[in-house]
DNA sequence: TTGTGTGCAAACGATTTGCAGTACC
DNA sequence: GGTACTGCAAATCGTTTGCACACAA
C-alpha cells in the first residue's frame, strides 16, 4: 500500500471540506496506515498514544470517521460489540474469515460467490448496494493446539 | 411452524436446566412464537405488554436469552445498533435480504453460495462453525415507488 | 481575531446486573 | 419457609456530544 498516497488523498479531501491539517489527524492517520488491519478503537488510541501521548478518545472517533468519509478507511462490526477499522484500499471487495479461538482475521474475494449473491438477489427483486459475508471458525493452527491438548 | 411443539420443548428445556415456568416466561415465548420474525426488543415487549402490561424490560432480555440458549430463537444483528431476533426453525440455514429503504427483510437460501463459502474456507485451512450473510439494497416495491418520484 | 480542533467529562442508547420484594412448591 | 423469578433502578460498555480552552491562519 501507498502510504504517500494515501496521505495525500487525505490532506486533499480535509482542502475539499474546508477541514484542517492537525498534527493529531496527521499522528491518527499515520498510525492507521501502517498497522496491521482490523483493530478497534482501543488499540489504536493504545498505538496513537505511543506517538502523542495527550490524544484523547473523541479525538480518535472523530478522526476514523473522518477517514471513513475520505474512503480511507472502512467500519466492519464482526458482532463483539466493537466496531474494528481497516484499510480501504482501491481493490476489489473482500470478505472475512474470522477464528473463533484466537480471533484472528483473514480476508480472502471470491467472485463466484458475489456472481451467486446477485443471481439470489435479483432473483427476490433486490437490487444489492453492498453486502457482508463473514465465516466464522477455526483456523489451522488453533485447529492443530487443540489436538496437541489432547 | 408448529406453535405447541415450540412450546413443550422449551418446557422440556426448563426441567432440564432446573428452572421453572412462569407466566411471564409462557406469555413472552406465546407472542415470540405467533409474531412474525425479525422484531427487536422494544418491539417484542410492546407485543407483550398488550397480553401482560406488567412485564420489564429485563425480563425480555432474560426470556430471550433464555429461548435462545434453548435453540428456539436465534439473535440477529444487522448492524443498526440493536439486537433482532427470529424463530429458530430446525429448517436449513438462511440468510438475508435487507432492504435499506423500508427496513425489509427478507430470507433465502442457496447451497451452492454455502459450498463454496466451505471451499474457501478449507482453502486457508478454516473449519466453518458458521457464518453470516447479508445483502444490503433496494427492494423491488421501494425502487418502483423511487420511480415514480421523479 | 476569528474561527476550527481538541480534550475532558457528561450524555447517550442498548443491554446487564444488584437487590428487595413476590410467588410458587 | 425457602428458593428461584421479577421489576425496578442503577450500572455498564462503546460511542457521541457540549463546552471551555488551545492553537493556527
Amino acid at each position: 500500500m501507498d502510504i504517500r498516497a494515501e496521505k495525500d488523498k487525505f490532506y486533499a479531501k480535509l482542502g475539499e471540506k474546508g477541514l484542517k491539517a492537525t498534527t493529531q489527524r496527521a499522528d491518527i492517520l499515520d498510525v492507521f496506515l501502517r498497522s496491521k488491519q482490523h483493530f478497534n478503537i482501543e488499540g489504536l488510541l493504545a498505538m496513537v498514544r505511543r506517538k502523542n501521548p495527550r490524544i484523547g478518545y473523541a479525538t480518535v472517533y472523530r478522526t476514523l470517521k473522518l477517514l471513513t468519509e475520505c474512503g480511507i478507511a472502512c467500519e466492519r462490526d464482526f458482532g463483539d460489540g466493537q466496531t474494528r477499522y481497516e484499510h480501504m484500499t482501491g481493490d476489489a471487495h473482500h470478505d472475512h474469515l474470522i477464528c473463533l479461538e484466537c480471533g484472528g482475521i483473514v480476508e480472502f474475494e471470491n467472485e463466484r460467490i458475489e456472481a451467486l449473491q446477485d443471481e439470489v438477489a435479483s432473483r427476490h427483486g433486490f437490487e444489492v448496494m453492498h453486502h457482508k459475508l463473514e465465516l466464522y471458525g477455526i483456523c489451522r493452527q488453533c485447529a492443530s493446539k487443540r489436538d496437541k491438548k489432547r
